[in-house]
RNA sequence: GGCUCCGUAGCUCAAUUGGAUAGAGCAACGCUCUUCUAAAGCGUAGGUUACUGGUUCGAACCCAGUCGGAGUCACCA
C-alpha cells in the first residue's frame, strides 16, 4: 500500500468496470486530498464519468462508494456530496502508513532512473560582488540540484565564470589607473568588494567624461541630428551611451584595448587579469560557503569562449548554418517561430551563442550529461530558446534534455534594482543583516549559540526567497525577509525543535500502537507525510523547489496547532503515547529532510 | 510596434494543474503561557480572482477581446 492514489483509482476502475461494464483510464479519474470542512480522506470526483456512465455525478458516486466499501477493509466509510465521493480510510490502514514510515527511512524520496543531470547556476561575473539576484539564482540551483538528488539522478553541479570581457576590463583599467597599489588587504575589504569598487570608479570616471563630451560641439551636433526629435537632450544622451563608449570614449578605447591586449596574451594584461579575478574568487569562495553553496566543476570563459567554432564549421558544412557575403556566419531558425541568429563575426570572432553551443557540446563529452539544466533569468528566455532550436537543428544527441530553468527578476519595494543608483542589494550585506536580527531577536529570549543564530537568520532569508513559484517575479521586501514569524523558515524550524525537545525527554517506548485509533489531526499529519514523495516529485517535474518550502510549511502549520492540542508525553494512554512519539519523530526527520532541500538547516533548539 | 510572460485581500504569496464555500502570512483588533519551547495557538475583519464576453455539470486556471505591468527584439553577456 505505498501508493494510496493509485490503489483507489483501482479499485475505482476496477467498479466501473464491475457494475457499468465499461473500461476506463486513470486519466479520467480524479482522486484529491478531502477538502478540511467535509469528513473524509481522499475525494473521488465522478463528474467526468457522467457522459461514459449515462448516469448523474451522485448516483455514480454512491454506487462506486458502495462497491469501494464492500470490496477493500481499507476503507472506512463513504459519504456522498453532490459528485463527491468522500473515502475515510480505516485506523489499521493509518497505523500500518506509520509503521512502513518508520521501517523505510526513505518513503519520501520519488524514485526515477539514474540520469546523468547537470545543472549550472550562479554564474557570476567577476567584476563585483554578488546580489540579491544571484541569491534566488543559487538558492534555486542549489534546490534543483537536492531535489534531483534526492529522486535518484546523478546530478553535477556546475557554473560558468563569467571571468573575462569587457566588464572585468573597466574593473583592471580603473585599479590600475587610481588603484596605487592598493589590495583587498591593504584597504581592509573583502575582496570581491574592493575589485566591485573599482568597477564603480571606472563607471564614476566615464560618466564625467560622457558628461564633459555632451557639451562639445561634436555632441551636440550629433543631438541636433537625431532621428527621434521628440527626445529630450537627457533622453537622447542616456540612449547613446553605449555607441558613445564604442566610439569616442578615451576610457571605452582603453578598456577595449585593454581586452584586445588580453586576447593577444600580453603578459602584463594577463598578470593583472589572474590578480584580480583571484581577488574575486576568493571573495565569492566566502559567500558561497556562507550560502552553503558547493560545485563540483567550474567552466571559465577564459577557456570556453573560444569553443563552438568547430560545431559552426561542420553545421556551414552541412548547410544547417549560412555563410554571408561580409563573411560572417548566421543560422536561420524562422522555421521554429524565431528569427536569424548571428553565430560568427565577419573577423571570425565568436558570440556569445557560438560558446554555448560549445559548451554543452563539452558538458555532454565531459559528463554524458542527458539533461542540462540552466538556472539563468528570464530575461534570456529568447536566446535559451535560439540556443536550443539550434541544437536541435544539427541534431545534437542531447538536444531534447536541454532545459532553461527561467525565473523571475528579483524587485525590492520601490522597483528594479538599478547598479547605477546604488540601489543593488549586496548579497554579503544581507546575510549579515539577516543574522542580525536573528540574534536581535534571539537576545530577547535567551542567550544563544552563534551557530543557531545563523542557521535561523539564514532559514528566514532562504525559505523567503524560494518558497515564491520561480517563474514569477517577486518583491523582496528586506525587512518582510527577516520576520522571524509566521509563514517563514524559522517558523519551521520552531516546529523542529519543538519535537527534538520531546524527543529529548521521551523515555524509550516498547508499548505498541496497534489498539490507538489516531484522532483526525493525527491522520491529517499522516496523510500530509505520504503525500511528501508526490510534492516532491512534483517539484522535481515542474523545476520549482517553491512546491516543497510549501509543503514543507504546511505541514510545519499542522505540527503547531497539533502540539497546541495534544500531549505526547502526558498522553491518555501508553499507546497514544507510542503512536505520538513516531508520528512526531516522522515529522521532524521529514522536515529536516525537506527542508534540506532547499538548504535550509534546522537547530535543535531555538 | 512584433513576440513572450504576468495581473488573486492594503502588502507578500498559495490554490494538488478545470473541482466543493478562493486559502496562508504580514499589517489591525481581541483572546490563550504555574503546561512537551508563546519564534506558538485561537478568534474578528479583509475578495466582483484587472475588465467584458464565451466554452461546460463546474473557470482564478481554457478561448476571444479590452485595460495595465514586465521582459525581449545587439556583430552585449
Amino acid at each position: 500500500m505505498t501508493d494510496i492514489l493509485k490503489e483507489i483509482t483501482d479499485v475505482a476502475i476496477e467498479g466501473v468496470k464491475e457494475i457499468y461494464h465499461i473500461d476506463i483510464s486513470p486519466d479520467d479519474l480524479l482522486v484529491t486530498p478531502t477538502k478540511k470542512e467535509h469528513k473524509g480522506d481522499f475525494t473521488l470526483v465522478t463528474f467526468s464519468l457522467a457522459k461514459a456512465l449515462r448516469q448523474s455525478p451522485p448516483q455514480i458516486a454512491a454506487s462506486l462508494g458502495d462497491y469501494i466499501k464492500r470490496s477493500r477493509t481499507w476503507v472506512s466509510d463513504t459519504e456522498v456530496i453532490q459528485g463527491f465521493l468522500n473515502l475515510s480510510l480505516s485506523t489499521d490502514y493509518w497505523s500500518s502508513v506509520l509503521e512502513e514510515m518508520i521501517h523505510d527511512p526513505d518513503y519520501w524520496k520519488p524514485v526515477h532512473n539514474p540520469e546523468k543531470v547537470l545543472v549550472e547556476f550562479s554564474s557570476p561575473n567577476t567584476n563585483k560582488p554578488l546580489h540579491l539576484g544571484h541569491i534566488r539564482n543559487i538558492l534555486l540551483g542549489w534546490a534543483t540540484y537536492k531535489m534531483f538528488a534526492a529522486s535518484g539522478y546523478d546530478v553535477k553541479r556546475v557554473q560558468i565564470v563569467n571571468d573575462r570581457g569587457i566588464a572585468i576590463c573597466k574593473s583592471m583599467l580603473a585599479w590600475s589607473k587610481f588603484g596605487n597599489g592598493q589590495t583587498p588587504e591593504s584597504a581592509g575589504m573583502k575582496s570581491d568588494h574592493f575589485v566591485g569598487e573599482w568597477y564603480v570608479r571606472f563607471e564614476k570616471e566615464f560618466s564625467k567624461e560622457y558628461l564633459a563630451w555632451q557639451q562639445t560641439d561634436e555632441a551636440q551636433e550629433i543631438f541636433q541630428n537625431r532621428k527621434e526629435q521628440e527626445l529630450s537632450s537627457a533622453e537622447f544622451f542616456k540612449n547613446y551611451k553605449n555607441h558613445y563608449f564604442n566610439t569616442y570614449s578615451l576610457m571605452g578605447l582603453e578598456a577595449k584595448e585593454m581586452l584586445l591586449k588580453w586576447e593577444a596574451h600580453d603578459a602584463d594584461t594577463l598578470q593583472l587579469w589572474k590578480k584580480m579575478n583571484s581577488w574575486v574568487y576568493a571573495g565569492f569562495e566566502q559567500t558561497y560557503k556562507k550560502l552553503g553553496v558547493e560545485f563540483d566543476k567550474l567552466y571559465y570563459e577564459s577557456d570556453t569562449y573560444l569553443l563552438g567554432k568547430d560545431i559552426i564549421e561542420e553545421g556551414v558544412k552541412r548547410n544547417v548554418f549560412y555563410k554571408k557575403d561580409d563573411g560572417s556566419i548566421w543560422v536561420d531558425l524562422t522555421a521554429q517561430g524565431l528569427d536569424h541568429k548571428l553565430l560568427l563575426r565577419k573577423d571570425g570572432t565568436s558570440v556569445y551563442m557560438t560558446q554555448d553551443l560549445g559548451t554543452a557540446e563539452k558538458r555532454y563529452e565531459e559528463f554524458g550529461a542527458e539533461r542540462i539544466i540552466y538556472v539563468v533569468g528570464d530575461e534570456q528566455n529568447y536566446h535559451f530558446q535560439a540556443l536550443f532550436a539550434m541544437i536541435a537543428s544539427y541534431g545534437a544527441p542531447y538536444a531534447k534534455g536541454l532545459y532553461h530553468l527561467s525565473y523571475g527578476m528579483v524587485e525590492l519595494p520601490e522597483g528594479k534594482m538599478k547598479s547605477r543608483e546604488g540601489t543593488v542589494v549586496d548579497a554579503d550585506d544581507l546575510i549579515d543583516v539577516v543574522i542580525k536580527e536573528a540574534s536581535d531577536a534571539a537576545s530577547e529570549r535567551e542567550v544563544l549559540d552563534p551557530d543557531i543564530i545563523r542557521k535561523i537568520g539564514m532559514a528566514a532569508l532562504k525559505f523567503f526567497i524560494v518558497k515564491v513559484d520561480p517563474r514569477k517575479r517577486m518583491v523582496f521586501d528586506p525587512k518582510a525577509s527577516v520576520d522571524l514569524q509566521g509563514q517563514t523558515g524559522p517558523y519551521i524550524q520552531n516546529a523542529y525543535v519543538r519535537i527534538q525537545s520531546i524527543l529529548r525527554k521521551a523515555p524509550d517506548v516498547t508499548t505498541g500502537h496497534a489498539s490507538y485509533e489516531p484522532n483526525e489531526d493525527e491522520k491529517l499529519l499522516l496523510n500530509m507525510l505520504s503525500h511528501c514523495r508526490q510534492v516532491i516529485d512534483s517539484a522535481v517535474k515542474e523545476y520549482s523547489p517553491a512546491l516543497i518550502a510549501n509543503y514543507a510549511y504546511a505541514l510545519a502549520k499542522e505540527y503547531h496547532r497539533y502540539y497546541h492540542d495534544v500531549k505526547v508525553l502526558h498522553a491518555e494512554s501508553p499507546e497514544a503515547m507510542a503512536f505520538r512519539l513516531k508520528l512526531i519523530r516522522i515529522i521532524g526527520q521529514n522536515i529536516l529532510q525537506t527542508m534540506d532541500l532547499l538548504g535550509i538547516e534546522m537547530p535543535e533548539r531555538m
